[in-house]
DNA sequence: AATGAATGAGCATTCATTCAT
DNA sequence: TATGAATGAATGCTCATTCAT
């Protein structure tokens, strides 16, 4: 009775609570073994509860990916920390957080894909961390841009999609170490040794 | 009189040729509507065939994939030798070289990634057709490194990589334009305004 | 009482219990109809359920098939007991005992064949079946070996691959009865009138 | 011109016999892999035909494996005559006989059953093999029945079923040799120790 | 006589999602 | 709120057999 009163709103939320840590932990899991195309089911059974379950706390697919990249966002927020308040220039930050945004873009097999569909549509739940992203990778770019490093006509959602890009082209077994760090460096500097002067260019 | 005896061969072809011929077709148009994932029973299926038939003439998705692209290579081919012969520089023949790999990689959704998987397993009928251009890339490559337009420590491998990540990122339902021409200037010349100075770098 | 406690866990199977009875009902059909290689989607369309549902009941054909005859060990069981407390000699009951088993595997057409197969793998639903009627099968060849009246070099499994493999012989369509009994009979007594002896031969 | 009279008898089956040899070579080996079941594209394939002369030449499966075991005839036929020359008793002789029945039906795998089919229908290619080899059968048990070793209530025909039930046991992997044995001696003497005795037994 | 292309139903199995309990 | 049963279309692929060439 007295439970009724006092836990009606918090005991289920315990519950709920756990259900969601445990369905987050078993996706982690499977998607770094299976790639994000993996099974929900599969997920949800590993995670020990019903279907139902799942889709209740993540309608889809996107909806679970994009609370297991939050779950990760703190390490690209420390690293966003430590790039800016570090005693680096504006340009080597810029690199270390397009690196960074590389790396987390391949935390699973696969997952480069919807990462890409989401800056395109910003109807998707992950498009809010890829839009959240896209703003840091702004505020980067723009201090290289004012160090006079990066070049003006350059837009960082751009280079959001390059670093995804990037990243797409590792693959999950890629196998080739040399064409990621090339292709890393190529969106860095490009192929060409000259460049076409342009009005916006303001070196 | 020639053609009698060899027509002795080709004759049964008849209507092998003309199957061959409506399966393309129709794959053609079930993968520029449903992308390269589509289902290969659906494509039988338009092409008024059995689905052994399919598999006969194709017995994976990829070969299917590589004969259908394969009579794109003419363009691609027809493209290479205008921008031989044209009078551009060096540079400006790699970089619609590129551009002309970016729009081939981009006729079907979903093809830049079967593309990718070919250029690293090598075993895969896209494969020979991936190597083909990466040899035509490096020539490309070649003669701008060699007019001093290009950076010498690029790779045609990795150059074909981009092509192919730049024709990923624009994607089937990209809807940004700007994008898909900043990403394939960014692969050109990179976002720093300033390079590190390296030892194989001849500027 | 009691059961209101366990009918909480076991109402949802109310519609699991009923699809469940209906795809055994209609694989008992289809399979008497067709012999135990029938089409599985065909027995789920017949019990009016989606393919799914049969799967998520029944995983695999074995498992079907098992739970098919787990039905049908009621009556074998019954059999057992009959014939254990008959006052009928041991070498008898061994006799009808098989003779149950042979009828018992001739339930479908092509059933003796994953019963053989599940008899040599030990990882299969079926073979904990057999191995239980082996068992069984033991205790009646040891009482008829106590009595004096079967060989004692005989093993239970010879004796229930005997009689598996005397169902295979009835087959489905055998339509000749006198062999069905003369391979009974000649499992029993053999076809040679002299022995040899043996020293583990207690006679 | 001159070939046409001479050879229109005879040149096309120079051919034809080449290829029929060759479909049988490519059969003994693709059965002796995949079992009886394997797939006669791929036998016709292996031996560089169409499937049509693989069609012409031998209707349907059980026509295939009645040539083929026919060229095994000639060992098994010379098994016969060595057993009937040779000086052992006749019961050594009827079971030497039954033993080389069971190992030739187990030539390959899953081969136990068409030839049970076959010995049930009578209106199958394999049905002439088996019935001569129940014919066979027959003069060995006589024999046997004459010498006092055989009991005379037994059938050729169910022996030589029995025989196949044994290479039906040993089936493809076994892997339980002393059931192989124990099977064939359990035909031999029967698992009881003690005989009914009955009318027509005139021991 | 030979070819080999065509057929097309058939198979086992999966999976995102819904919904009754 | 949780469960997990149900759905059922969809997939890639095979194969015995026929038949036009």
């Amino acid at each position: 009775m007295q439970e009724e009163v006092t836990d009606r709103a918090r005991r289920p939320r315990a519950d709920a609570q756990r259900n969601r840590d445990r369905i987050l932990d078993a996706a982690e899991q499977y998607f770094s073994e299976y790639g994000v195309t993996g099974s929900l089911d599969a997920i949800a059974k590993r995670a020990g509860v019903g279907a139902g379950t799942l889709y209740r706390h993540f309608p889809n697919r996107e909806c679970l990916l994009a609370a297991l990249l939050a779950a990760r966002d703190d390490a690209l927020v420390a690293r966003r920390d430590h790039l800016r308040s570090g005693s680096m220039s504006a340009a080597d930050a810029l690199g270390g957080w397009l690196e960074a945004i590389t790396a987390w873009a391949g935390a699973f097999d696969g997952l480069p894909e919807p990462l890409r569909a989401a800056t395109a549509t910003s109807s998707s739940p992950l498009a809010v961390t890829c839009q959240g992203f896209i703003t840091t990778t702004e505020s980067f770019l723009r201090a290289a841009q004012d160090e006079g490093s990066a070049r003006r006509d350059v837009r960082a959602r751009d280079l959001f999609l390059a670093a995804l890009a990037n990243s797409w082209v590792r693959g999950a077994a890629m196998a080739d170490d040399a064409s990621a760090a090339a292709l890393t460096e190529l969106t860095r500097t490009g192929w060409a040794t000259v460049r076409p002067v342009r009005a916006d260019d303001d070196q």
